[in-house]
This record gives structure tokens, C-alpha cells and sequence, in this order.
RNA sequence: CGCGGGAUGGAGCAGUAGCAGCUCGCCGGGCUCAUAAUCCGGAGGUCGGGGGUGCAAAUCCCCCUCCCGCACCCA
């Protein structure tokens, strides 16, 4: 990732139909804190984040609960949104797939994608059937995995074999390229496990898939067929265009878009990013991402999160106890970012406590302290004994969890420096070199935590600008505590 | 032969060849600047089992056992 291109970094659109959790809140998080690092380098950036509106199960969960689609997902956009302002995920937009602005986009993807001719020169889209069990009580089509009994769970009655029509992407044309530049890393996959699994979907063979829905009433007609509306992930992947103002201000789109693109996301919805979302950006004409980096599933305390078992973590529950930050830190740190891994919620508050409340926060205070009342409040300037660059080569790599560990490392490091010096003693003046000892001393741990403020920015924002402002008084005071424990 | 992820001191995790590490907890000691915070020392592991390759394996190869996700939800 070249420094001085711009770049695009998004996070998925989180479908509408339900409430945001802490899944949700980790894959914003992430993305967020690549975004800051590199604004933090002054490359111009773009995160972009929102929502997924449109298709049958959010006309579903609407209609149960007696209001139209469109209040129902005015009211979800809403809350989702003020979770991730919460978070303090600095987003650049936060796009719905119903604002007009992104259907016109996607009519306009749509359109060029049924202009499109495959390199083997056949129509990029072509008239099928799709032929399934369809319950007319849902109004939509079940797997044979879905029934239950052989009949519709919520209805319970037998579904009839529909055929419907289709328009369908041919895929297969573009699948050989796609295949050629994740190989190359040309698309960047990450972490390699990420990269093994997509090339494993080549192997096991993708099939052309339908971009339209004959009776889905809740979404993008198509503009040459408006009988159909646009299959939800063809509405939803155009996002990341229309985002940028695709299909209305192509200039601002082309500035995004031609600069690095990276694709965070959770690995459910890998396919879809690393092979559909490419091969529908080479049929239009458009550059494929430079990187697509999927994250790992955690359980909590061990277990799945799941409704039924009622161990949802929200997001909202944590900021409530730790703080945005603490959240933040919480979610980073149990596990490599990437891997399946556990939430350790039980844990959580002896974390906070020790790492963010007894670790930095009382370091901050006891140096802060030391500076005021033994050199006034003025320290010289130093340079940090333990640089923190690797740090940064960290996080641009999507290794938080390690980069998060280094910090902490120099926060350990400063707190024996500071028993091993014995500042106390040196201020009692009882040597001529002491007072000396002494100013080299606060300086260096000044230098220091000057050095993670830096670090910690893109991880904890509020916490990294707090440590600037402080260490940056023309006289240092001691500074209130950084954390509050938690009992 | 479905796909994938795991098995490392009491708990949770790093570590893909070179004397087995981290956090928490536990035991003992020190310090007093600090958010009853901090620092030092200690106990505790034959790295799931078996076999193989290597001067050297938690780390590579083969076999086996066990656990978890691929069901609602959904990052």
C-alpha cells in the first residue's frame, strides 16, 4: 500500500434486518483503526460504512412489525449508526442501499453489466430459470435444509416447485482471471488463510449465479426488466461504488477507486468479496480491490453467540462498562486479528483493570505526578528510548492484536525504568548528579509516553488525544486517571 | 475421506526448527511517585497420543484421539 495514493477502506453494510451486535462492532472497529493509522500518515482516506436494506427478510421483519419497509429501515439505519458514532468509528459516509442516490448507482451498474460482453465474448448477463420450493405464505423460496418435515416452518404447509426467471451473471467467464490475480496477489487476500480458502471455492467450482429476483417486491428493479429486482448482493456490493459517488459524480468515485481498495469484512461473506464482487467490477469496466482482508468468527466465554442461548454481547452494553476505548482495547486484544477466537467477557474487567487502569492509566498518573512535582512541571526534550515504528508496520499489516502487545510491552518497560531509577530518591537531592539523573529521567519517560500516544491514536482515539493534550502543557500537572476502574 | 478451526503450566492465549513465552490467578519479598496502583523473586508445562525426517521439532511428514464452527442469528 503505496503512501501516496489515496485509500478506500470499507467495511460491509450491515444488513438492516436486525440489531447491531458486537460482530459488527469488531469489523468497524477494525476497519476504523486502519483508516486512522493511516490519516495519521496523512494519506488521504475514506472509510465508508452503512447499511443493507433492501430484499425479502427485511419486508418480512417489517411486515410482523406492522410498518412499512421504509420506516423500518429508516429506524434500523438509525440505530446502527449511532452505535458506530459510539464507537467512534470515523466514518467518511454512511451509505443505505435505499437512498436514491445508490439505486440510481446500481441501475447504472446494472446497465453496464447487460452491455457487458465476457472476454470469451458471450452477454456478461443472460435470461435463465430458477426453479424452487417456494411458500406462498412467505412469499419466497425455501432450501430443501430449511423445511421442516418437508414443510414451511413458520406456515407449515407443503411449499410447490415454482420455476422462475431469472437474468444470471456468467461468472464462469471471469472466474479463470479472478483466479490468476488472487494467485499473484494482484488481490491481495488476508491473512493467507483467507487466501487458501478462496482459491479452495476455484477448486470445489463456482457456479453462475442469478443477479435478479422475480418476486422479491423490496429492492432495485432492473432497469430493463422491471418485473425483477436486483438479487440483494447485486444491490449491496455496488455500495462500495456508489459510496464514492458512483453514477453520480464520477470524478470524486474515480479518485476512490483508482487508489488502494481494502475490503474488511467477517469470513461469511468471502465469496462474495472475492469472487463475485471482482468478476462483476472487470464486466463493467472497472478495477477489481487491491485488498480483501477477512476476520475470524469468536465465540463468547466459549460458547457461540447465538440468540437462543442469549449470549449476544452488545456493543452498547460494553461502552456502557468500559468506555469506548476500553470497548475498543476489549475486542482487539484477546486473539490475532484474522483467526477464530474467544470473547473473554468474564475476564473482561480484570483486563480493563489491569492493562488500561493499573497499566497505562497509573503510569500516566505517577509520571504526570513526578513531572509536576519535582521538575515543575518542565521536562526537556528527549527522545523515546523505545521506539514504537514497528508498531506502526503492525497495524498497516492487520495485526492489532501484536501491535496492541508492543505498546503495552513499553508500558511495562516504563513502569520498571521508573522503580529501577528510584525518582523519589533522586529528587532528595543527597548527590550533585542526582537532580540530573533526575531531569533525564521524567524526560525520557515524558518522550515515551508522548511515543505511545502516537501508537495508541488509531487504536483509542479519545485516550491518544487526551495524552497528547496533556503532555503537551507548557507546565505538566498531574492528569486525572486516564481509566476509571471498574469494580 | 464433506469444508474449516483447534488441542501449549490453574484459566486464557503467543510462538511454523535452535536453550518453552505472555497475561491473569497463586505464594513470598521490596517500594511509596502513582488509580490499594507499581517493581522483584518463586511454584507450576515431558507443548493431545504414537511414529518418522533433522545436529536440532511445539514448530516439517505420516497415523490416531478428542473439542468447536459450517442450525436460528450473523461480523
Amino acid at each position: 500500500m503505496a503512501r501516496g495514493i489515496p485509500l478506500l477502506v470499507t467495511t460491509p453494510i450491515f444488513y438492516a434486518n436486525a440489531a447491531p451486535h458486537v460482530g459488527h462492532a469488531y469489523t468497524g472497529i477494525a476497519s476504523d483503526v486502519i483508516a486512522r493509522c493511516w490519516r495519521q500518515q496523512d494519506r488521504k482516506t475514506f472509510l465508508l460504512t452503512g447499511t443493507d436494506e433492501h430484499g425479502q427478510k427485511v419486508a418480512d421483519t417489517a411486515a410482523k412489525a406492522g410498518v412499512t419497509p421504509q420506516a423500518f429501515v429508516d429506524q434500523q439505519a438509525k440505530v446502527f449508526e449511532h452505535v458506530f458514532r459510539k464507537l467512534d468509528i470515523g466514518f467518511d459516509r454512511f451509505i443505505r442501499t435505499t437512498e436514491p442516490d445508490h439505486i440510481a448507482g446500481v441501475q447504472e451498474f446494472l446497465q453496464k453489466l447487460k452491455a457487458a460482453t465476457t472476454p470469451l465474448g458471450r452477454p456478461a448477463v443472460y435470461q435463465g430459470e430458477y426453479s424452487g420450493l417456494y411458500c406462498q405464505g412467505c412469499e419466497r423460496f425455501y432450501t430443501e435444509k430449511e423445511l421442516v418435515d418437508g414443510k414451511c416452518p413458520l406456515h407449515n404447509t407443503v411449499p410447490q416447485q415454482l420455476v422462475e426467471h431469472n437474468w444470471f451473471f456468467r461468472l464462469a467467464d471471469y472466474l479463470p482471471i479472478i483466479q490468476k490475480a488472487i494467485a499473484k496477489n494482484e488481490l491481495k487476500l488476508i491473512p493467507t488463510t483467507t487466501k487458501q480458502e478462496v482459491l479452495g471455492f476455484f477448486k470445489q467450482g463456482v457456479q453462475d449465479f442469478s443477479i435478479s429476483r422475480e418476486r422479491v417486491r423490496w429492492g432495485v428493479p432492473l432497469p430493463w426488466d422491471p418485473t425483477q429486482t436486483a438479487y440483494v448482493w447485486v444491490d449491496a456490493l455496488p455500495n462500495y461504488l456508489t459510496g464514492v459517488g458512483f453514477g453520480k459524480d464520477a470524478k470524486h468515485a474515480r479518485n476512490w477507486w483508482r487508489g488502494d481498495v481494502v475490503h474488511v469484512m467477517a469470513r461469511d461473506i468471502l465469496k462474495f468479496h472475492a469472487v463475485y464482487w471482482p468478476a462483476l467490477l472487470l464486466a463493467v469496466g472497472e478495477p477489481m480491490p487491491s485488498t480483501i482482508v477477512a476476520h475470524g468468527f469468536f465465540t463468547v466465554n466459549g460458547q457461540k453467540m447465538s440468540k437462543s442461548i442469549g449470549n449476544v454481547v452488545d456493543p452498547v452494553d460494553l461502552i456502557a462498562k468500559y468506555g469506548v476505548d476500553g470497548t475498543r482495547y476489549l475486542l482487539l486484544t484477546p486473539f490475532p486479528f484474522g483467526q477464530d477466537g474467544d470473547l473473554p467477557v468474564e475476564r473482561f474487567t480484570e483486563r480493563y483493570n489491569a492493562d488500561l487502569a493499573n497499566g497505562l492509566g497509573n503510569l500516566v498518573s505517577r509520571t504526570t505526578n513526578m513531572v509536576e512535582r519535582y521538575a515543575n512541571g518542565v521536562v526537556k526534550l528527549a527522545k523515546a528510548p523505545k521506539s514504537l515504528a514497528k508498531t506502526r508496520k503492525l497495524t498497516e499489516t492487520f495485526q492489532f492484536s501484536q501491535a496492541l502487545a508492543d505498546i503495552w510491552a513499553t508500558v511495562t518497560w516504563a513502569n520498571q525504568a521508573i522503580d529501577k531509577a528510584r525518582p523519589w530518591d533522586l529528587a532528595k537531592g543527597e548527590h550533585a548528579t542526582d537532580a540530573k539523573k533526575l531531569a533525564a529521567l521524567l524526560a525520557e519517560l515524558v518522550a515515551q509516553l508522548k511515543e505511545i500516544a502516537v501508537a495508541i491514536t488509531p487504536y483509542l482515539p479519545e485516550t491518544g488525544a487526551t495524552l497528547t493534550k496533556c503532555l503537551r502543557q507548557k507546565k505538566i500537572v498531574k492528569a486525572p486517571p486516564l481509566f476509571q476502574r471498574v469494580v
